[in-house]
DNA sequence: GTGATATTGATAATCATTCTCATTTTGGAG
DNA sequence: CTCCAAAATGAGAATGATTATCAATATCAC
């Protein structure tokens, strides 16, 4: 019984030429039956108990490959090494950063500033800090074409 | 001349029975002259030219306990593995995270939603999408004092 | 079915980070 | 200033997550 996500898989694969093969559909359905957030590695053992053969490799790329089809997401965390900026006596500020040449634009926005203490109070947080990044293209990238 | 980074460190320290030492000194200095986002390997480097002897565990060390000391903060990318969550037909929300006790609420806000297409506007950018995490303490935690 | 091509699984390699531990440095007490 | 216990260091090994390599295999348009 095909379901949407298989159709949009399929879908996504045949569009680049790309095939589907028996593990792609054996991480797709581990990913389905799994809630929350799930690591490459909770995704390896789901997907062995469907297809034993699995490699360790094969559901590193396949899950990639769901995020590029538009079905999962990376819940934070970025690619590369961790990195720090100046904390004391400079002002708070969040990340705009170009998916394609990577500039990082330093932002402050009252708006989103005290909307997130509404959030942090209507679930009863008490409020430490918080982390935002917006991806898109710059001016300079979307100029050029995608 | 002691700025008052230095003099920020050293009460850190103190206050904690720490000892100011020539590498963490290095290392300090060697993140001021820095802009923007640094990670551990041009610190390393930057630190390596005040003091050539340090080593690479030193920095590491080093700047995690400048973050602590509210000198420098992580600009995005938490801890350990990567995760992924599902996206197709999963309405779109951010996360709330207790730093304590590590729950993860989900939430979706109107405001925050709509205020960051401004900020791209703002900022001539083609938007693709966002992260943000806020951190906190959860109302179990909170009341069970910190 | 057949063949060109994409994909796989195993393994090695890489990268960032942390751990281990013998040696050195620090800072308070005398 | 000297001594000493405790803290910190640097080198290198170890770890954990992820990616690259590559010969063997599976897929699919024909």
């Amino acid at each position: 019984m095909p379901n949407s996500e298989h159709v949009k898989l399929e879908a996504y694969l045949k569009e680049r030429g790309q095939k589907v093969t028996k593990a792609r559909k054996a991480v797709l359905r581990a990913f389905m039956e799994l809630e929350g957030h799930v690591t490459a590695d909770s995704l390896f053992a789901a997907a062995k108990k469907i297809d034993p053969g699995i490699g360790q490799a094969t559901v590193f790329r396949t899950v990639k490959l769901l995020a590029e089809a538009g079905l999962a997401r990376e819940a934070c965390q970025d690619e590369g090494a961790r990195t720090y900026e100046h904390a004391f006596r400079h002002s708070h500020h969040d990340h705009l950063r170009c998916e394609r040449c990577g500039t990082i634009v330093e932002f402050y926005d009252k708006t989103i500033e005290s909307a997130q203490e509404v959030v942090f109070k209507q679930y009863g947080f008490v409020a430490i800090g918080h982390k935002m990044e917006l991806t898109g293209l710059c001016a300079d990238c979307a100029r050029r074409g995608i």
